[in-house]
DNA sequence: GGTACTCACTAAACCGCATTAGTAGCGGCA
DNA sequence: TGCCGCTACTAATGCGGTTTAGTGAGTACC
């Protein structure tokens, strides 16, 4: 159903360029592209007055024509590969975004938003930016344990950074190393089994999310190392891994539950997973904490609005979102590769843990 | 803590441009122009040839010439005002912005993003855009009550389609209307009311979001309109108004129970809310739906989480988007100032609504 | 056989800015 | 007086496309 209306659209006022403040200012067009830019050939007298005019006229440099002669785009690419269905659950990209901005709006540069399905869409959707020369950089996230990615970025010589942890290179001979900004996931998991152990806690299960996603194989590795560190049984200290989404953290929720010997404390991977467990639970009328423990690794309003409040761990996503930012900057600016480490998080006990 | 490494950066590969095609095909750059193009100009010989050569060299138009020739960008922005705090708790986003994406990523147009603190930010990025010829268009979401904003779009010739209802001009004389894709928030309402009414709730509160959106205004407008048609009292059937967030709901919330007739059905206009609603009534021992029913506006995750599950009024955001993004794409086309509806959400009953 | 017309293509201008290569004017200095 | 060097500018070129204005060859027509 559709109402029309009248196109009414008065001709738009036409954009100032250059030549209009250089005609304005009765100078050539080059003084005024030295004086805006700060370029010495100007006098500071000119340099003043052709600023008065451009401000007057409201004059912003046309990207296109900048990006054109000054071969940047003024603009990073960030692209989200995911199925639609576990889109948006968490809050973790809007907040990596939204800090992503702040460094980058900053220096005037844009952001370019890509979701697309898979991995592949995502390494042609590169290609594609980079022979457009659509962006300067891109912040690839979501890193796995056999990343095309690097590979790629390398040959094409596309400046990136990665958020979230090394990627480990392909099968197929030494990729060239991407500049990175990682958290610290062992010492978090770490943080997590000091917790749930010094309650008592001797099986614990750690659901996970996406297998191929290297900060999963990352926590998975690190409960292990950390478990045997303490000399827990491997078959009661272990991981599951799943798609992230509720369904799936409920299921697996039910099946360690049906075991012979439950586990007594469960670690999911993001927030949604841990309400869906404790929503299990519930279900089955096992208390939390008493007979079971929960940690959510990522707190969310979702964490404090359950009964009992979830236990989590606590990142500061904008802000390291705002280090990846910065990161790419500096490798925009000729900076050297390295791997930068973003602020431990730290562990939120609530009441969903106690002694078993 | 940092680790450096080697910049190991082999010179990128040079991008190929018309003039390497033209040299390669040996023909003028303009032949090459006409030809990638489907203009006249070229026998089909030729034509096919220089598609070739285009293709074996990976040719892609760089996007700044091509905007800058054109007069187009290519490209079409997205401004979030929202204050950190409230970024992200919702699935809303996200999901609207994978099916913008849908949408003109097919057309070959990019989606810049930006979340900025205001409403003041969001505008003077408005006027920078359209100075800069940065993008064709935009989309401006979470249309207020008094809005400034279609007033400048209008003045600056920018277009764009507001998405999420009608704007209401602000209140100096009548500013362009802009066109619009809405959902029909009265007869959810409605739909809404119809279901509790119908399970025997007379006293039914809604705790609406920010006050100034003017999907909120809309709904209160609607809950009341509909209240008088079942001759319900308008002192036990109303709205109240939050900034969305779980601390706001589950404050609401204990008000509304402190009261001496307190609500038997409350609606919220989140997911979030809701969830954090229901944890107030289990926090008090009430239990839902007999001692509380409740309805979420938007489902997600989070209300099939909960116990008892959510009844909720359920959206395809997605959906939306994409409708969103084909009328902006009609509107560049030249297309009619229209409204164009969103398809009509329905509620999914769930186990939290039921006889009071 | 000359003119008109079409076809397939090339040359040149242009988009708006950055940058490089001049150039005019002037003071200093031998 | 003539030359140098500096300042403060202007002219011209290029970025990589699109588009307009030619241009030469071939064909149709009288």
């Amino acid at each position: 159903m559709t109402a029309s209306g009248e196109a009414a659209r008065r001709p738009p006022a036409r954009r100032p360029t250059i030549k209009d403040i250089a005609r304005r200012a009765g100078v050539s067009e080059s003084a005024v592209s030295f004086a805006l830019n700060g370029r010495p050939g100007v006098s500071d007298r000119t340099r003043t007055r052709i600023r008065r005019v451009a401000q007057e006229l409201g004059w912003q440099a046309n990207s296109a024509a900048r990006a054109l002669s000054g071969d940047r785009a003024d603009c990073i690419g960030l692209v989200l590969a995911r199925p639609a269905r576990t889109l948006g659950v968490e809050s973790f990209f809007l907040q990596l975004v939204s800090g992503i901005q702040e460094v980058f709006s900053a220096h005037r540069t844009a952001l370019l938003l890509q979701v697309v399905p898979d991995l592949a869409a995502e390494c042609a959707l590169y290609r594609r930016w980079w022979a457009e020369r659509r962006v300067d950089g891109v912040l690839v996230v979501n890193p796995r344990t056999e990343d095309p990615r690097p590979r790629l970025l390398g040959s094409l010589g596309l400046p990136a950074v990665v958020v979230g942890g090394l990627a480990t290179p392909g099968p197929d001979s030494a990729p060239p190393p991407l500049p990175t900004v990682w958290a610290d996931d062992a010492k978090a998991m770490a943080r997590i089994l000091d917790h749930l152990h010094g309650l008592g806690h001797r099986r614990i299960v750690h659901v996970a999310g996406l297998p191929e996603l290297a900060h999963t194989a990352r926590r998975i590795r690190s409960l292990r190392s950390e478990a045997a560190r303490r000399g827990l049984d491997t078959r009661q200290v272990r991981s599951v891994t799943t798609d992230y989404s509720d369904a799936e953290g409920a299921e697996a929720t039910r099946r360690l539950l049906d075991t012979a010997e439950p586990p007594t404390a469960i670690i999911y991977d993001n927030d949604v997973m841990a309400v869906a467990g404790a929503s299990v639970a519930a279900e089955r009328g096992i208390p939390v904490p008493r007979g079971l423990s929960i940690v959510a690794w990522d707190d969310s309003p979702l964490c404090r609005v359950t009964h009992p409040r979830l236990t989590a761990l606590v990142r500061d996503t904008a802000a390291f979102g705002r280090l990846a930012a910065q990161e790419l900057r500096a490798v925009l600016d000729g900076g050297p590769v390295r791997a930068v480490q973003g602020e431990l998080p730290h562990l939120e006990e609530r009441e969903s843990t106690g002694a078993p």
